[in-house]
DNA sequence: GATGAATGAGTGTTCATTCAT
DNA sequence: GATGAATGAACACTCATTCAT
């Protein structure tokens, strides 16, 4: 959150080039196996710069996760925001979420971590996340394009749905990506589970 | 996976306790707060113990693990098995699971650190609650109990929404409980998801 | 001991306002806890300009004791300079010692960092002002107004009735003064060692 | 105050190596040169040894003050207890004092680092030596061998005496014995300063 | 003259693991 | 089988000092 600005171009630089070697070092290795040592060797520095511009390893974990939650997201809305239909942009929105994914494996990874490390900061980027879904959601409940689901339950359940899809295919698979026909069918689930009510209840 | 397998019931005790104190402390302060010299004092025996029991820290952690899935696994099935119809069976076993995670909030804790301790562990523990769900799915489905919806996809879709329902209402909330209503909403956007097609269509 | 003098008035400012941030940082949190950036932060400056007036911490250090050292033996041959008769002399000094050690807590506190940090600035400190009571005493002596006490040794004496009474009532009680009572029965105690003999003795 | 107690002989004996090393360094180059990594070499284990045995560096200095303070008040007070006038008892303590002084240059050093590492120690060591002083003196004031002296003035200043007198002759000068002239001049002081009171006045 | 980025040796401390008893 | 002393590599972090701008 805080982040001590540095002064100089020459310092930005530094700082950016040491943010992107945490980042990379947290999703390969972890939080623990992170060392400074190593953040600094790969951003070319020597140990002591790292102290210049954070205060403590775990500060830089909470920077390097609030950037990864606020670029997500941003693909994300980015993403949904080219489609009028709800439908269309939830899809559209998990293609970016899951292409996200695949070109930052630090999302799970590095989020996963956060429950022991900083337990404020996974609550904050799953929250802030669904909130977003949830929001959508509404918007879409009013206009009709979805059925009257409860929007908090459907939302946290989009996410979950998303969260695991994508550690099945886009993390353990070698591909990266999610197959055509398996995110149809993910497609297909959504659908039908918050499609508009035209009289059928399975109650 | 090994465990060496003790030669007295003192051993036996002894292990157990390990066991106990390592699966308590994992879950407590995550695997690398939880020092060897922690769980022998919680267990309450000498350092050098655990060395007659474990070859190292990280097969006592796989140990946890494979125990905790294999628990919640059938805790979970058990509830099911009491009921005919599947999505019935969903609910009971949904419930299940967020009873062990309240019980066990181990388990959450557990599997995130495992990303990096032991990244098999990871997979596996997915991947076995993942393919009873499966399982059960397609049978429900030729009985006719849910519609024609692709079983791997929804067995990763159940997963990925009890994962965070469970996280949002039973870890986070103090209650430890998933609200009754929350529940029905879930089982309704669950339910309608697999309803069996009468007609409908998505398109 | 040199200490590069400023070229400018500014310059001459700056020097002396890292001056006053050293003295009271050692005073405060000691030398070793006392940084370059603590003090050049307090000073208002940056990190560098500490390096154009100081050739290194050492450097500063022995300035301040060296200061303080000036700065505590004027307050004191100020006090007693008012003062004809030695025994009157000797307290004034006392009670200027007492009120120098209440205003500048710094003058113990950094003196007994000196030991390791560069003993020879301890050494100095103290012989410096009990050559001063020597000297007072020397003359006393002449002129009968002391018995015939060694000089010396009575110089070191007073030093350490002066320091640890300073210490216990000015340093450690919340008052920072020494008591009415307590000065008064310290100089009976000294005039009595040191009182013209009249024959007495107690051999 | 604390010092985990070891369970075996062989741990006993490390413990004391390390104290002694501890003792020996902290006495040498003062707290914060003496590293972990000198001290464990100096007592010939390797470094993980000393926090087997001491929870901090700041525990086992004060544990070193503590036991610094022990032994030279029992110097003091056997070597006085052979004396029956508390004049000659007076001599002998300072006597002890000294050469104890010269055995162990670490009763100064490294009770003057404690100012900032650990002041509670400062003052316990002080107060302790002193009040002892105290007593002793209110017995032979009640007793008539000194005079009607305020025995806690006196007896700071004692420990003022002692302490600069001590400083200036042991520690300073290569013999590290006060000289006899020295030590009889002193004592002429002192005697003189708390004479029974023979009808003299001051005032 | 003033700045602040960069350095890297050094610190206290932790901890999984080994092994003699 | 149980113990606990011993190990030493590793860690996060500090700080006096240098130097290009």
């Amino acid at each position: 959150m805080s982040m001590a600005m540095p002064r100089t171009a020459k310092g930005s630089k530094t700082q950016a080039r040491l943010l992107q070697a945490a980042e990379d070092l947290f999703a390969e290795c972890g939080f623990h196996e992170a060392s400074i040592v190593k953040i600094t060797e790969k951003a070319g520095v020597a140990l002591g710069t790292f102290y210049n511009y954070f205060e403590s390893k775990l500060e830089v974990f909470n920077i390097v996760v609030e950037d990864l939650n606020r670029r997500v997201r941003h693909a994300m809305s980015e993403a949904s925001a080219k489609h009028s239909n709800r439908l269309d942009a939830e899809r559209a929105g998990f293609v970016a979420f899951f292409k996200f994914t695949a070109e930052h494996p630090a999302l799970y990874r590095i989020i996963r971590q956060a429950e022991f490390v900083s337990p404020e900061a996974l609550k904050n980027h799953y929250t802030r996340i669904v909130d977003g879904y949830q929001q959508a959601l509404e918007s879409a409940r009013s206009k009709g394009e979805i059925g009257d689901v409860d929007t908090q339950v459907a939302a946290w359940s989009l996410m979950g749905i998303g969260e695991l899809i994508g550690m099945r295919w886009v993390l353990w698979e070698d591909s990266g990506e999610v197959p055509e026909h398996i995110l149809d069918e993910m497609m297909k689930f959504i659908r039908r589970a918050m499609a508009p009510t035209t009289g059928n209840s399975s109650e």
